[in-house]
DNA sequence: CCATTATTAGCGACTGGTCGGTCGGTAACT
DNA sequence: AGTTACCGACCGACCAGTCGCTAATAATGG
């Protein structure tokens, strides 16, 4: 009759007490903080929420971090640096075209947009970024500002070599990407109407890429 | 000494029991709220900050509304109905023209966009706005989704009569204010760096349409 | 026009509940 | 036997909402 017991036991996956090395229990408390974060915002989250989902107890939690603050810190760097790395694009010498542009630079925005663990991370930064002050500056410098950096010197190459043809896209290649940023935007506020849009999106905006960047004839 | 004392009554405005009318009462409070509630979030927003703000104690509040979320709710519709409007653009018979679409519709986003108080109740909405269920739809319903059929009406228009050119941007209007988009996101994340990039945006933006939208000679 | 009464917005101490963080004790692993 | 990760009862701060009282206004009536 009490099913607040068994619900219980049944999240904890019926663990009793158990030393872990920290590596691993580190690990699993920034998993588990990542989905109470991600779900309630930081200042609902509850530490006992975090202990139960990790397995352990709350106090256990602070043999591992020192405060609410700091697992909040770390699970925000470490998975930024993870997903950052997911919308990087190759730069070699294959000479730089629309369909590449399109494959390589476009296509995983999409991509990396439909991961659900993507939204979720990039919503915890938009909505308690600013409770860590030196966040907003570690974003642009090394997301933000890189990756539109890297993007001007590919769309430069491909202007240079005439397989891209110059106009306001690539003399401002944020124009470039920001029809995937909406639709980033879209899936924030409403992410199961965006799945279903996701199609239609990536090949209108690869349209437009191609009305535009296609070099004259 | 008790600077408490004298900063608390400044906030106050001076003010000692004072009845108002409820209208004027429930306005200074939906005013006070708003800041509050931006600045904090709707977990974090204590109700005498708001009591404070608005000139009366928290036990008075509770003659005017029933709950701190009740409060929340009446703000968001009434400030988003209030914005909603500020980005309409006109729909009379003169031409459609790529001059008018930025001029009518680009140009008061960005100048909506400028508006911190539009921003605020932008990222409050994205913030906090899934704690009224029903608030998602009525956000699509009421704002978004008549704004993009009145956008692709317009469009269409120019098309059927040879003064916009026809292709990606006139079959998917929502790619016509995508940047426009995209910088009141900036604008969420960093309003003061996004300020100084508001002409550069807007003039790129426009280069764009012209690119775009102009018909051909 | 003032005086008395009725009404109710407003006040703020208080309650009940929540939650981050602590600490003494326990038991798992070395 | 020693080390320490772990437990969980507990503390103290915080806060939404309540309630009995106060006083500002409106109603009444003389």
């Amino acid at each position: 009759m009490t099913n607040k017991q068994s619900s219980k036991t049944i999240a904890a996956t019926a663990a009793g007490r158990r030393r872990l090395s920290p590596e691993l229990r580190i690990q699993q408390i920034l998993d588990a903080a990542f989905v109470v974060f991600a779900e309630k915002g930081f200042v609902s989250a509850r530490m006992d929420d975090i202990a139960a989902a990790a397995g352990l107890s709350k106090g256990g939690i602070y043999n591992h971090f020192r405060s609410k603050e700091q697992i909040f810190e770390e699970l925000l760097k470490h998975r930024l640096n993870q997903y950052g790395a997911g919308v990087e694009f190759p730069d070699d010498d294959r000479p730089v075209t629309v369909e590449r542009i399109i494959t390589d630079v476009v296509e995983p925005l999409y991509a990396s947009f439909s991961n659900p663990d993507v939204i979720r991370i990039l919503r915890l930064v938009l909505v308690d970024g600013n409770r860590v002050p030196e966040f907003v500056r570690y974003w642009h410098s090394l997301i933000s500002q890189p990756y539109q950096q890297r993007l001007q010197i590919l769309v430069q190459k491909g202007v240079v070599a005439g397989t891209l043809r110059n106009g306001s896209l690539t003399d401002s290649p944020a124009l470039i990407v920001s029809p995937a940023l909406v639709f980033m935007f879209d899936t924030m506020v409403d992410s199961d109407n965006a799945r279903q849009q996701l199609e239609n999106r990536y090949q209108a905006h690869a349209r437009m890429l191609r009305e535009m960047l296609t070099p004259p004839v």
